[in-house]
DNA sequence: CGTGTTCGTTAGAAGTTATAACTCTTCAAA
DNA sequence: TTTGAAGAGTTATAACTTCTAACGAACACG
Protein backbone atom coordinates (compact mmCIF):
# COMPACT_ATOMS: atom_id res chain seq x y z
CA UNK A 1 0.00 0.00 0.00
CA UNK A 2 1.15 3.62 -0.84
CA UNK A 3 2.42 4.79 2.68
CA UNK A 4 -0.37 7.83 2.91
CA UNK A 5 -0.36 7.12 6.51
CA UNK A 6 1.86 8.84 8.78
CA UNK A 7 5.96 8.13 8.56
CA UNK A 8 8.40 8.78 11.61
CA UNK A 9 6.31 7.11 14.77
CA UNK A 10 6.08 10.44 16.40
CA UNK A 11 3.64 11.89 13.82
CA UNK A 12 1.87 8.50 13.98
CA UNK A 13 1.71 8.55 17.65
CA UNK A 14 0.94 12.84 16.97
CA UNK A 15 -2.21 11.55 15.26
CA UNK A 16 -3.31 9.35 17.32
CA UNK A 17 -3.67 11.78 20.36
CA UNK A 18 -4.91 14.18 18.18
CA UNK A 19 -7.75 12.00 17.26
CA UNK A 20 -8.72 10.81 21.08
CA UNK A 21 -8.83 14.59 21.66
CA UNK A 22 -11.16 15.42 18.93
CA UNK A 23 -13.14 11.52 20.12
CA UNK A 24 -13.62 13.23 23.52
CA UNK A 25 -14.53 16.93 21.89
CA UNK A 26 -17.19 15.19 20.45
CA UNK A 27 -18.33 13.78 23.21
CA UNK A 28 -18.09 16.74 25.26
CA UNK A 29 -20.01 18.81 22.43
CA UNK A 30 -22.86 15.82 22.05
CA UNK A 31 -24.06 16.32 25.78
CA UNK A 32 -22.98 19.94 26.42
CA UNK A 33 -22.81 21.82 22.93
CA UNK A 34 -19.97 23.42 21.50
CA UNK A 35 -20.22 26.36 23.61
CA UNK A 36 -19.38 23.99 26.59
CA UNK A 37 -16.14 22.53 25.78
CA UNK A 38 -13.29 22.72 27.52
CA UNK A 39 -10.00 21.69 26.84
CA UNK A 40 -8.98 21.40 30.21
CA UNK A 41 -12.14 18.87 30.81
CA UNK A 42 -10.38 16.99 28.08
CA UNK A 43 -7.07 16.82 29.23
CA UNK A 44 -8.14 15.66 32.24
CA UNK A 45 -10.04 12.55 30.74
CA UNK A 46 -7.53 11.63 28.90
CA UNK A 47 -5.07 11.49 32.17
CA UNK A 48 -2.62 14.62 31.58
CA UNK A 49 -2.74 17.85 32.86
CA UNK A 50 -4.48 21.12 30.90
CA UNK A 51 -1.60 22.63 28.82
CA UNK A 52 -0.15 19.28 26.95
CA UNK A 53 -3.03 19.50 24.71
CA UNK A 54 -1.35 23.00 23.17
CA UNK A 55 1.07 20.55 21.73
CA UNK A 56 -2.17 19.48 19.51
CA UNK A 57 -4.28 22.25 19.06
CA UNK A 58 -2.68 25.90 19.44
CA UNK A 59 -6.22 26.77 20.94
CA UNK A 60 -9.83 26.49 21.73
CA UNK A 61 -10.56 27.41 18.55
CA UNK A 62 -8.50 25.74 16.26
CA UNK A 63 -9.81 22.79 17.99
CA UNK A 64 -13.37 23.57 17.13
CA UNK A 65 -12.21 24.44 13.33
CA UNK A 66 -10.97 21.23 13.26
CA UNK A 67 -14.16 19.07 14.35
CA UNK A 68 -15.96 21.56 11.61
CA UNK A 69 -13.91 20.52 9.03
CA UNK A 70 -14.43 16.69 10.04
CA UNK A 71 -18.36 17.63 10.53
CA UNK A 72 -17.92 18.99 6.56
CA UNK A 73 -15.84 15.71 5.46
CA UNK A 74 -18.58 13.27 7.09
CA UNK A 75 -21.17 15.02 5.53
CA UNK A 76 -19.56 14.64 2.26
CA UNK A 77 -18.46 11.43 2.53
CA UNK A 78 -21.91 10.20 3.36
CA UNK A 79 -22.81 11.51 -0.15
CA UNK A 80 -20.23 10.47 -1.40
CA UNK A 81 -21.05 6.87 -0.36
CA UNK A 82 -24.95 7.65 -1.25
CA UNK A 83 -24.06 8.53 -4.52
CA UNK A 84 -22.04 5.39 -5.12
CA UNK A 85 -25.43 3.53 -4.96
CA UNK A 86 -27.22 5.26 -7.49
CA UNK A 87 -27.83 8.95 -7.87
CA UNK A 88 -31.16 9.69 -6.60
CA UNK A 89 -32.75 12.59 -4.67
CA UNK A 90 -34.69 10.64 -2.55
CA UNK A 91 -31.60 8.73 -1.34
CA UNK A 92 -29.85 11.39 -0.98
CA UNK A 93 -32.30 12.91 1.56
CA UNK A 94 -32.71 10.15 3.46
CA UNK A 95 -29.07 10.16 3.62
CA UNK A 96 -28.87 13.53 4.83
CA UNK A 97 -31.55 13.03 7.07
CA UNK A 98 -29.52 9.70 8.41
CA UNK A 99 -26.24 11.95 8.77
CA UNK A 100 -28.28 14.86 11.28
CA UNK A 101 -30.15 12.93 13.48
CA UNK A 102 -26.77 10.65 14.30
CA UNK A 103 -25.26 13.51 15.54
CA UNK A 104 -27.29 16.79 15.82
CA UNK A 105 -24.87 18.45 17.32
CA UNK A 106 -22.44 17.67 14.57
CA UNK A 107 -24.88 18.56 11.91
CA UNK A 108 -25.47 22.48 14.01
CA UNK A 109 -22.16 22.86 13.85
CA UNK A 110 -21.83 22.79 10.07
CA UNK A 111 -25.42 24.59 9.64
CA UNK A 112 -26.30 25.85 13.07
CA UNK A 113 -26.00 29.68 14.61
CA UNK A 114 -22.49 31.10 13.02
CA UNK A 115 -20.22 33.18 15.60
CA UNK A 116 -20.11 36.99 13.81
CA UNK A 117 -16.48 36.99 13.30
CA UNK A 118 -15.69 33.45 12.49
CA UNK A 119 -14.34 32.64 8.68
CA UNK A 120 -14.75 29.22 7.82
CA UNK A 121 -11.44 28.12 6.39
CA UNK A 122 -10.87 27.44 2.93
CA UNK A 123 -10.91 23.99 3.02
CA UNK A 124 -14.92 23.40 4.46
CA UNK A 125 -15.77 25.64 1.23
CA UNK A 126 -14.30 23.32 -1.37
CA UNK A 127 -16.08 20.30 1.18
CA UNK A 128 -18.98 22.23 0.93
CA UNK A 129 -18.42 22.40 -3.01
CA UNK A 130 -18.55 18.51 -3.05
CA UNK A 131 -21.57 18.35 -1.19
CA UNK A 132 -23.08 20.53 -3.25
CA UNK A 133 -21.73 18.58 -6.38
CA UNK A 134 -23.43 15.54 -5.43
CA UNK A 135 -26.55 17.50 -5.07
CA UNK A 136 -26.53 18.88 -8.81
CA UNK A 137 -25.79 15.48 -9.89
CA UNK A 138 -28.95 13.93 -8.44
CA UNK A 139 -31.14 17.19 -9.57
CA UNK A 140 -29.30 17.50 -13.11
CA UNK A 141 -29.87 13.10 -13.34
CA UNK A 142 -33.50 13.69 -11.96
CA UNK A 143 -35.65 15.60 -14.63
CA UNK A 144 -38.95 15.80 -12.67
CA UNK A 145 -42.28 14.68 -14.29
CA UNK A 146 -43.02 18.08 -17.10
CA UNK A 147 -46.84 17.94 -17.98
CA UNK A 148 -47.59 16.82 -14.39
CA UNK A 149 -50.45 18.59 -13.07
CA UNK A 150 -49.52 18.63 -9.65
CA UNK A 151 -45.23 19.52 -10.20
CA UNK A 152 -44.17 21.86 -8.49
CA UNK A 153 -41.58 23.42 -10.75
CA UNK A 154 -43.20 26.72 -11.90
CA UNK A 155 -43.08 27.92 -16.08
CA UNK A 156 -39.43 28.49 -16.87
CA UNK A 157 -40.75 32.75 -17.83
CA UNK A 158 -41.28 33.05 -14.37
CA UNK A 159 -38.27 32.36 -12.40
CA UNK A 160 -36.41 35.32 -11.50
CA UNK A 161 -33.83 33.43 -9.48
CA UNK A 162 -33.09 31.56 -13.00
CA UNK A 163 -31.73 34.34 -14.70
CA UNK A 164 -29.17 35.15 -12.01
CA UNK A 165 -28.31 31.46 -11.43
CA UNK A 166 -27.49 31.40 -14.87
CA UNK A 167 -25.34 34.80 -14.96
CA UNK A 168 -23.20 33.62 -11.86
CA UNK A 169 -22.60 29.70 -12.12
CA UNK A 170 -19.58 30.53 -10.35
CA UNK A 171 -21.69 28.11 -7.85
CA UNK A 172 -20.50 24.50 -7.09
CA UNK A 173 -17.24 24.73 -9.36
CA UNK A 174 -18.90 25.58 -12.48
CA UNK A 175 -20.82 22.23 -12.43
CA UNK A 176 -22.54 20.79 -16.28
CA UNK A 177 -26.28 21.38 -14.66
CA UNK A 178 -29.16 23.22 -16.05
CA UNK A 179 -30.48 26.20 -14.40
CA UNK A 180 -33.64 24.47 -13.56
CA UNK A 181 -31.51 21.55 -11.65
CA UNK A 182 -29.61 24.30 -10.08
CA UNK A 183 -32.93 25.73 -8.92
CA UNK A 184 -34.01 22.71 -7.69
CA UNK A 185 -30.53 21.61 -5.73
CA UNK A 186 -30.88 25.26 -4.27
CA UNK A 187 -34.81 24.07 -2.80
CA UNK A 188 -33.67 20.46 -2.49
CA UNK A 189 -30.76 22.60 0.31
CA UNK A 190 -33.04 25.21 2.05
CA UNK A 191 -36.05 23.35 2.69
CA UNK A 192 -34.43 20.29 3.84
CA UNK A 193 -32.61 22.24 6.18
CA UNK A 194 -35.82 23.85 7.49
CA UNK A 195 -37.21 20.59 8.07
CA UNK A 196 -34.55 19.24 9.66
CA UNK A 197 -32.82 22.54 11.63
CA UNK A 198 -36.38 22.83 13.45
CA UNK A 199 -36.98 19.34 14.15
CA UNK A 200 -33.45 19.16 15.66
CA UNK A 201 -33.69 22.24 17.38
CA UNK A 202 -36.87 20.58 18.86
CA UNK A 203 -38.91 23.00 18.09
CA UNK A 204 -41.97 20.11 16.48
CA UNK A 205 -41.57 18.57 20.14
CA UNK A 206 -45.47 18.70 21.21
CA UNK A 207 -46.96 19.21 18.16
CA UNK A 208 -48.57 16.19 18.04
CA UNK A 209 -47.08 15.01 13.84
CA UNK A 210 -43.89 13.07 13.11
CA UNK A 211 -41.06 15.27 11.34
CA UNK A 212 -40.32 12.44 9.59
CA UNK A 213 -43.71 12.35 7.33
CA UNK A 214 -42.78 15.90 7.20
CA UNK A 215 -39.90 15.42 5.77
CA UNK A 216 -40.82 12.61 3.20
CA UNK A 217 -43.64 15.52 1.98
CA UNK A 218 -41.07 17.55 1.12
CA UNK A 219 -38.86 15.51 -0.60
CA UNK A 220 -41.85 14.20 -2.91
CA UNK A 221 -42.43 17.44 -3.22
CA UNK A 222 -39.18 18.21 -4.42
CA UNK A 223 -38.98 15.45 -6.46
CA UNK A 224 -42.36 16.60 -8.14
CA UNK A 225 -44.08 13.41 -7.66
CA UNK A 226 -46.96 13.33 -4.99
CA UNK A 227 -47.31 9.14 -3.51
CA UNK B 1 -53.77 55.00 31.86
CA UNK B 2 -54.18 51.68 34.14
CA UNK B 3 -50.68 51.95 36.08
CA UNK B 4 -49.50 48.72 34.38
CA UNK B 5 -46.11 50.44 34.76
CA UNK B 6 -43.59 50.12 37.41
CA UNK B 7 -45.44 51.21 41.41
CA UNK B 8 -42.14 51.88 43.79
CA UNK B 9 -39.74 54.28 42.59
CA UNK B 10 -37.27 51.02 43.37
CA UNK B 11 -39.18 48.43 40.79
CA UNK B 12 -38.86 51.57 38.60
CA UNK B 13 -34.93 51.51 38.74
CA UNK B 14 -34.54 48.36 38.36
CA UNK B 15 -36.45 47.97 35.60
CA UNK B 16 -34.92 51.02 34.56
CA UNK B 17 -31.33 49.15 35.15
CA UNK B 18 -32.43 45.63 33.63
CA UNK B 19 -33.05 47.02 30.46
CA UNK B 20 -30.03 48.71 30.36
CA UNK B 21 -27.93 45.74 31.41
CA UNK B 22 -29.89 44.04 28.45
CA UNK B 23 -29.28 46.42 25.65
CA UNK B 24 -25.30 45.93 26.43
CA UNK B 25 -25.98 42.44 26.16
CA UNK B 26 -27.77 42.61 22.74
CA UNK B 27 -25.21 44.60 21.50
CA UNK B 28 -22.05 42.40 22.82
CA UNK B 29 -24.22 39.42 21.22
CA UNK B 30 -24.28 41.10 18.19
CA UNK B 31 -20.52 41.42 17.62
CA UNK B 32 -19.36 38.42 19.18
CA UNK B 33 -22.48 36.15 19.42
CA UNK B 34 -24.38 34.75 22.68
CA UNK B 35 -21.47 32.33 23.75
CA UNK B 36 -19.49 35.33 23.79
CA UNK B 37 -21.54 37.51 26.38
CA UNK B 38 -19.93 38.46 29.53
CA UNK B 39 -21.67 39.66 32.65
CA UNK B 40 -18.52 41.11 33.96
CA UNK B 41 -17.99 43.10 30.66
CA UNK B 42 -21.65 44.88 30.62
CA UNK B 43 -21.27 45.60 34.09
CA UNK B 44 -18.18 47.24 33.01
CA UNK B 45 -19.57 48.98 30.52
CA UNK B 46 -22.13 50.59 32.64
CA UNK B 47 -19.37 51.65 35.40
CA UNK B 48 -19.81 49.05 38.15
CA UNK B 49 -18.70 46.23 39.18
CA UNK B 50 -19.00 42.87 38.70
CA UNK B 51 -21.26 41.13 41.12
CA UNK B 52 -23.60 44.27 41.17
CA UNK B 53 -25.47 42.60 37.75
CA UNK B 54 -26.48 39.31 40.19
CA UNK B 55 -29.00 41.63 41.98
CA UNK B 56 -30.79 41.54 38.48
CA UNK B 57 -30.29 38.45 36.98
CA UNK B 58 -29.80 35.47 39.47
CA UNK B 59 -27.13 34.48 36.94
CA UNK B 60 -26.12 34.15 32.70
CA UNK B 61 -28.45 32.03 31.90
CA UNK B 62 -30.97 33.69 33.40
CA UNK B 63 -29.84 36.68 31.26
CA UNK B 64 -29.86 34.53 27.93
CA UNK B 65 -33.29 33.50 28.74
CA UNK B 66 -34.61 37.09 29.25
CA UNK B 67 -33.12 37.74 25.93
CA UNK B 68 -34.73 34.97 24.42
CA UNK B 69 -38.07 36.00 25.76
CA UNK B 70 -37.47 39.20 24.54
CA UNK B 71 -36.52 38.26 21.19
CA UNK B 72 -39.74 36.07 20.71
CA UNK B 73 -42.01 38.67 22.27
CA UNK B 74 -40.60 40.72 19.49
CA UNK B 75 -41.18 38.74 16.99
CA UNK B 76 -45.16 37.80 17.81
CA UNK B 77 -45.09 41.88 17.94
CA UNK B 78 -43.60 42.15 14.49
CA UNK B 79 -46.62 39.65 13.53
CA UNK B 80 -49.49 41.19 14.75
CA UNK B 81 -48.41 44.54 13.39
CA UNK B 82 -48.38 43.32 10.48
CA UNK B 83 -51.64 41.46 10.76
CA UNK B 84 -53.51 44.60 11.97
CA UNK B 85 -52.50 45.59 8.26
CA UNK B 86 -54.52 42.79 6.78
CA UNK B 87 -53.69 38.92 7.34
CA UNK B 88 -51.66 38.26 4.25
CA UNK B 89 -49.39 35.71 3.96
CA UNK B 90 -46.59 38.19 1.80
CA UNK B 91 -46.62 40.89 4.04
CA UNK B 92 -46.15 38.04 7.26
CA UNK B 93 -43.15 37.02 4.94
CA UNK B 94 -41.86 39.87 4.36
CA UNK B 95 -42.28 40.85 8.10
CA UNK B 96 -40.29 37.80 9.02
CA UNK B 97 -37.33 38.50 6.36
CA UNK B 98 -36.79 42.17 8.13
CA UNK B 99 -36.97 40.88 11.49
CA UNK B 100 -34.46 38.48 10.72
CA UNK B 101 -32.29 41.19 9.35
CA UNK B 102 -32.61 43.68 11.65
CA UNK B 103 -31.07 41.62 14.32
CA UNK B 104 -29.41 38.43 12.95
CA UNK B 105 -28.03 36.65 16.36
CA UNK B 106 -31.63 37.58 17.66
CA UNK B 107 -33.35 35.27 14.92
CA UNK B 108 -30.78 32.35 15.60
CA UNK B 109 -31.23 32.78 19.54
CA UNK B 110 -34.66 31.88 18.97
CA UNK B 111 -34.19 29.54 15.85
CA UNK B 112 -30.69 29.16 15.90
CA UNK B 113 -28.39 26.06 17.33
CA UNK B 114 -29.71 24.86 21.08
CA UNK B 115 -28.00 23.92 23.91
CA UNK B 116 -28.09 20.46 24.66
CA UNK B 117 -29.47 20.36 28.38
CA UNK B 118 -31.30 23.43 28.02
CA UNK B 119 -35.08 23.64 28.33
CA UNK B 120 -37.42 26.64 27.17
CA UNK B 121 -39.33 28.24 29.65
CA UNK B 122 -42.82 27.92 30.24
CA UNK B 123 -43.29 31.72 28.36
CA UNK B 124 -41.82 31.11 25.45
CA UNK B 125 -44.04 28.21 23.74
CA UNK B 126 -46.97 30.35 24.78
CA UNK B 127 -45.36 33.05 22.38
CA UNK B 128 -44.33 31.04 19.59
CA UNK B 129 -48.07 29.89 19.90
CA UNK B 130 -48.89 33.34 19.14
CA UNK B 131 -46.87 33.96 16.82
CA UNK B 132 -48.03 30.61 15.05
CA UNK B 133 -51.43 31.56 15.31
CA UNK B 134 -50.86 34.71 13.45
CA UNK B 135 -49.77 32.35 10.58
CA UNK B 136 -52.29 30.21 10.86
CA UNK B 137 -55.14 32.89 10.68
CA UNK B 138 -53.11 33.90 7.50
CA UNK B 139 -53.20 30.43 5.50
CA UNK B 140 -56.66 30.39 6.68
CA UNK B 141 -57.62 33.08 5.17
CA UNK B 142 -55.40 33.00 1.63
CA UNK B 143 -56.78 29.81 0.22
CA UNK B 144 -54.77 29.10 -2.80
CA UNK B 145 -56.20 28.78 -6.05
CA UNK B 146 -57.27 25.57 -6.35
CA UNK B 147 -57.40 24.56 -10.24
CA UNK B 148 -54.35 26.44 -11.22
CA UNK B 149 -51.92 24.21 -13.23
CA UNK B 150 -48.89 25.25 -11.05
CA UNK B 151 -50.51 25.67 -7.79
CA UNK B 152 -48.08 23.37 -5.56
CA UNK B 153 -50.41 21.60 -3.37
CA UNK B 154 -51.14 18.52 -3.86
CA UNK B 155 -54.12 16.25 -4.27
CA UNK B 156 -55.44 16.22 -0.72
CA UNK B 157 -55.25 12.13 -0.96
CA UNK B 158 -52.14 11.92 -1.24
CA UNK B 159 -50.77 13.35 1.96
CA UNK B 160 -49.70 11.58 4.22
CA UNK B 161 -49.07 14.19 6.75
CA UNK B 162 -53.09 15.80 7.00
CA UNK B 163 -53.94 13.13 9.01
CA UNK B 164 -51.46 13.26 11.50
CA UNK B 165 -52.63 17.32 11.97
CA UNK B 166 -55.96 16.25 11.82
CA UNK B 167 -55.35 13.63 14.77
CA UNK B 168 -53.03 15.65 16.80
CA UNK B 169 -54.39 19.90 16.51
CA UNK B 170 -53.05 20.42 20.07
CA UNK B 171 -50.91 22.60 17.31
CA UNK B 172 -51.35 26.19 18.16
CA UNK B 173 -54.06 25.62 20.93
CA UNK B 174 -56.89 24.45 18.94
CA UNK B 175 -56.78 27.22 16.28
CA UNK B 176 -59.18 26.83 13.95
CA UNK B 177 -58.04 25.92 10.75
CA UNK B 178 -58.54 23.02 8.19
CA UNK B 179 -56.10 20.45 8.02
CA UNK B 180 -54.92 22.31 4.41
CA UNK B 181 -54.05 25.50 6.41
CA UNK B 182 -52.21 23.95 8.91
CA UNK B 183 -50.07 21.71 6.66
CA UNK B 184 -49.42 25.43 4.29
CA UNK B 185 -48.35 26.84 7.57
CA UNK B 186 -46.22 23.88 8.53
CA UNK B 187 -44.38 24.80 4.98
CA UNK B 188 -44.87 28.84 5.71
CA UNK B 189 -42.52 28.41 8.50
CA UNK B 190 -39.82 25.50 7.46
CA UNK B 191 -39.14 26.86 4.16
CA UNK B 192 -38.70 30.28 5.08
CA UNK B 193 -36.49 29.47 8.11
CA UNK B 194 -34.44 27.35 5.49
CA UNK B 195 -33.64 30.50 3.60
CA UNK B 196 -33.29 32.48 6.10
CA UNK B 197 -31.51 30.84 8.23
CA UNK B 198 -28.69 29.61 5.52
CA UNK B 199 -28.60 33.19 4.29
CA UNK B 200 -28.35 34.57 7.62
CA UNK B 201 -25.40 32.16 8.26
CA UNK B 202 -23.46 33.28 5.39
CA UNK B 203 -23.99 29.81 3.66
CA UNK B 204 -24.57 31.87 0.39
CA UNK B 205 -22.07 33.96 0.19
CA UNK B 206 -20.05 33.68 -2.93
CA UNK B 207 -22.41 31.94 -5.04
CA UNK B 208 -23.49 34.91 -6.83
CA UNK B 209 -27.25 35.20 -5.95
CA UNK B 210 -29.51 37.38 -4.37
CA UNK B 211 -30.98 35.76 -1.75
CA UNK B 212 -34.06 37.75 -1.46
CA UNK B 213 -34.89 36.82 -4.71
CA UNK B 214 -35.09 33.23 -3.42
CA UNK B 215 -36.66 34.12 -0.33
CA UNK B 216 -39.61 35.42 -2.44
CA UNK B 217 -39.48 32.92 -5.26
CA UNK B 218 -40.30 30.13 -2.04
CA UNK B 219 -43.12 32.76 -0.96
CA UNK B 220 -44.58 33.03 -4.17
CA UNK B 221 -44.52 29.49 -4.04
CA UNK B 222 -46.37 29.08 -0.98
CA UNK B 223 -49.07 31.54 -1.84
CA UNK B 224 -49.79 29.06 -5.09
CA UNK B 225 -49.39 31.87 -7.46
CA UNK B 226 -45.73 32.44 -9.77
CA UNK B 227 -45.77 35.94 -10.38
C1' DC C 1 -37.10 60.47 62.18
C1' DG C 2 -35.79 55.91 62.77
C1' DT C 3 -35.66 51.34 60.40
C1' DG C 4 -35.33 47.81 57.35
C1' DT C 5 -35.01 46.54 52.57
C1' DT C 6 -32.20 46.98 48.69
C1' DC C 7 -28.09 48.25 46.19
C1' DG C 8 -23.25 48.27 45.26
C1' DT C 9 -18.96 47.36 46.97
C1' DT C 10 -14.67 44.38 47.90
C1' DA C 11 -12.81 39.76 48.86
C1' DG C 12 -12.46 35.40 47.41
C1' DA C 13 -13.31 30.57 45.59
C1' DA C 14 -13.32 27.78 41.61
C1' DG C 15 -13.21 27.48 37.00
C1' DT C 16 -11.45 28.64 32.22
C1' DT C 17 -7.78 29.68 28.27
C1' DA C 18 -3.22 30.31 27.34
C1' DT C 19 2.04 31.24 27.96
C1' DA C 20 6.58 30.35 29.90
C1' DA C 21 10.02 27.65 31.68
C1' DC C 22 11.70 23.40 32.89
C1' DT C 23 12.35 18.21 32.81
C1' DC C 24 12.38 13.98 30.71
C1' DT C 25 11.77 10.89 27.02
C1' DT C 26 12.54 9.49 22.47
C1' DC C 27 14.22 9.42 18.14
C1' DA C 28 17.80 9.71 14.69
C1' DA C 29 22.06 10.67 12.90
C1' DA C 30 27.12 10.40 13.40
C1' DT D 1 26.43 2.99 20.16
C1' DT D 2 26.59 7.17 21.74
C1' DT D 3 25.14 11.73 21.62
C1' DG D 4 22.39 15.68 20.80
C1' DA D 5 18.37 17.86 19.26
C1' DA D 6 13.42 17.75 18.92
C1' DG D 7 9.26 16.93 21.04
C1' DA D 8 6.05 15.68 25.02
C1' DG D 9 4.39 16.59 29.47
C1' DT D 10 4.99 18.86 33.64
C1' DT D 11 4.28 22.74 36.91
C1' DA D 12 3.78 27.85 37.74
C1' DT D 13 1.56 31.83 36.50
C1' DA D 14 -1.24 35.51 34.37
C1' DA D 15 -5.57 37.09 33.04
C1' DC D 16 -9.79 36.00 32.43
C1' DT D 17 -14.62 34.20 33.66
C1' DT D 18 -18.97 33.13 36.82
C1' DC D 19 -20.69 33.36 41.14
C1' DT D 20 -20.96 33.55 46.65
C1' DA D 21 -20.24 35.91 50.89
C1' DA D 22 -19.89 39.65 53.82
C1' DC D 23 -19.98 44.35 54.52
C1' DG D 24 -21.35 49.39 54.16
C1' DA D 25 -24.14 52.88 52.34
C1' DA D 26 -28.26 54.77 50.31
C1' DC D 27 -32.98 55.01 50.15
C1' DA D 28 -38.11 54.42 50.73
C1' DC D 29 -41.60 53.90 54.07
C1' DG D 30 -44.15 53.71 58.40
Amino acid sequence: MGEAGTRTPRERYRAQVQEEVKQHAWAQIATAGASALSLNAIAKQMGMSGPALYRYFANRDELITELVKDAYRSLADTFAARAEAGTDLDGLAHALRGWALDDPQRYFLVYGTPVPGYQAPEDTTRTAGEIMAHLLDACAAEEPPAGHPSAEEPPAASRPLDGHLDDYRAWAGEHPAPPSALRRALAFWTRLHGVLSLELAGHFTGMGFDPAELYADEVRALAGRWA
